[in-house]
DNA sequence: AAACTGTTTGCACGCGCGTGCAAATCATGT
DNA sequence: ACATGATTTGCACGCGCGTGCAAACAGTTT
């Protein structure tokens, strides 16, 4: 029988064999590469930034030696001793909504082709946005990004107050604290060309379907909308909101809204904030009220989700420039101002067989 | 006229005028506290870790007066100094599919809840696999998930020669690298349920609707469905296979795999990879075909992603205990381990309307 | 009261790299 | 060959915290 323990003989050995070299390869600093390439740490992590003051050879020289010995630089090092980790937290609360996903991915491949890494953090309910917030600025962020809905002024504060916070990016929302830097659609003039269409299409009898209200950031359309039909037909159009950006809610308070009433009147379209909320109210008019879209009741959806265009829905919607907006915002990250970075895009209507 | 230069007059008191003190409240440290509170270093940072040895008054004590510093610990200077971050990168290619959302939202919101934080990295494309490994590494995380399906073995080789990897974990997906970590849904047994469920509701002309192949981690339902129809009835059945897994190419696949085919020869039954295939398969037997689902040809998922439950699609789908999958996950990240961590799980079939 | 045990606190050193400047090297012209 | 300016390289110090151990302290027993 083996001695496993050490209790009837030196145990030295024994250790000794089970740990013969545990991991003598996995930390390659700099200062290796140094030595292997015959030059000063500093100069290999020149050899690896961006433009540096380096001559050609010795950057190739320390970058086949680093090579050689499986050398990477650690950005997590470089994060703490300078002010900057090219690193930013994105907060997202909205995992019902599809756009998201699509927002993700446009957002992250922009950053990372620039350079940039995310922290993704899931804002797991209401109460949660304050401590998502102090969660970010503990990894040394460069800037955090709000694509969400669930922070009022009080969870800005918050943010605010805590410092840490170089730069507070609102994406694809609109918002009025002077604090943040918003980058988003031209909501205006969004649903100005949405209302447009709706109008000279000879709709004259809509439904207006928003989302959740929320108190720092806005999506201005439900008040344009407004806004313009009253000013052309004198009559504020009838509206309902729905608590998330969720199709399955949608089709329930679509639903509500809408059953038991007759013919005459049911409006003529529905206009909703989002696609997420209009396939939900495409479904309820199809297969909860038998009627037929865009025959019966019209629909149409902001966003332009990747089912919109399916043969199934074929949604008329609006589509925000999410590239240009994405690029702009490593531009932000990028810029040494802090002030004055708002901006609005304009999108493009896409019209299809819903409306 | 005030002197605003400093050429005729000395500057110095201009520029303590215009920097008074820069950013004196934005960098509070340990330190800091520690005066506050009358402790140690050490004692501070102690407050804020979970079960060290300090005592309750102490670490109430230290708490108020970090409070109201508004001090955070810096979990950027903790990753460095110990060889633990607790941040984990998640890598992901696949956006078209709508059930990554589902997975995003499932995996950071079990990761946050237990102290985890996650780098979303974005594969963009097949090249891209090897740098997004690197660029994972040199953030120290403690692990990297992959949850796409752009990773081969020279892709996994790569990553697990690269140091620095300490667990590299392949979710929702079976792998059998030996030096990877996989969980995943038992995919032979749902694929088991299903094909059974196919049989029962008496389908006997089966369409199996596959992904993309991969080399390293597969998916093993398409091979068990035929292996179980070959066993029964002696033939292999059809399939065709979908470059990615999504809706709008699923469709058009779809289309040219059935279409100018009489009533006789196309299948009763189309059996997807997954519900991002189905939900386009079904669509191309309504709009594209003009059939029925299911009177004409049934349709069957697998996720039971959120729309599979729409009233426009009712699928009939397999449910993967993603929850379930995510906690464990999370336990794999704090085991001390690193073998043996693979596991399967059951998950549940969803019977609605497609079949 | 002394001795003992268990708990709490303090500290030297290092994690890997950036900043800012000084020293060294190179390229060019006379 | 020498001076001049431009480019390249080297280095002291610090970023904020963790590890492991030793010192100090509190609570209990004889």
């Amino acid at each position: 029988m083996l001695t496993e323990t050490g209790l009837n003989g030196p145990p030295i050995v024994n250790r000794m064999c089970a740990v013969p070299k545990p991991d003598s390869f996995d930390n390659v600093t700099a200062d290796d590469v140094a030595v292997a390439a015959g030059v000063s740490r500093w100069t290999v992590n020149r050899a690896f930034k961006k433009d540096a003051s380096i001559s050609p050879k010795t950057r190739a020289r320390v970058i086949t030696a680093a090579q050689s010995l499986g050398y990477v630089p650690d950005l997590s090092a470089a994060a703490l001793a300078s002010t900057r980790s090219n690193l930013v937290a994105l907060l997202v609360d909205d995992f019902a909504n599809p756009h998201k996903l699509v927002m993700l991915e446009r957002l992250t491949r922009a950053l990372r082709s620039r350079g940039w890494d995310t922290l993704l953090v899931n804002t797991l309910d209401r109460e949660d946005t304050a401590p998502a917030l102090m969660n970010a600025s503990q990894r040394r962020v460069d800037a955090t990004i709000l694509i969400g809905i669930q922070f009022d002024d009080e969870v800005l504060a918050t943010a605010l107050g805590a410092r840490r916070f170089k730069k507070l990016i609102i994406f694809a929302r609109t918002s009025q604290n002077p604090n943040t830097i918003s980058i988003a659609v031209d909501d205006e003039a969004a649903t100005r060309e949405i209302a447009h269409y709706v109008i000279q299409k000879g709709y004259r009898r809509p439904l207006y379907v928003a989302g959740p209200e929320t108190v720092s950031a806005h999506l201005l359309r439900k008040e344009t909308f407004a806004t313009i039909w009253q000013d052309r037909f004198g009559v504020v159009p009838d509206s309902v909101s729905v608590a998330r950006y969720d199709a399955m809610l949608a089709e329930k308070v679509a639903l509500e809204a809408l059953q038991g009433r007759d013919a005459a009147s049911l409006p003529d379209v529905i206009v909703c904030e989002n696609d997420a909320l209009a396939l939900g109210v495409v479904d309820t008019i199809r297969h909860r009220l038998g009627l037929r879209v865009p025959e019966d009741i019209a629909v149409i959806g902001f966003d332009d989700v990747p089912q919109a265009e399916s043969p199934n829905y074929r949604l008329t919607t609006y589509r925000q420039p999410l590239t240009q907006m994405s690029n702009y915002l490593v531009d932000v990250l990028e810029s040494p101002d802090t002030t004055n970075l708002d901006r609005k895009f304009l999108g493009s209507m896409v019209v299809r067989d819903s409306a």
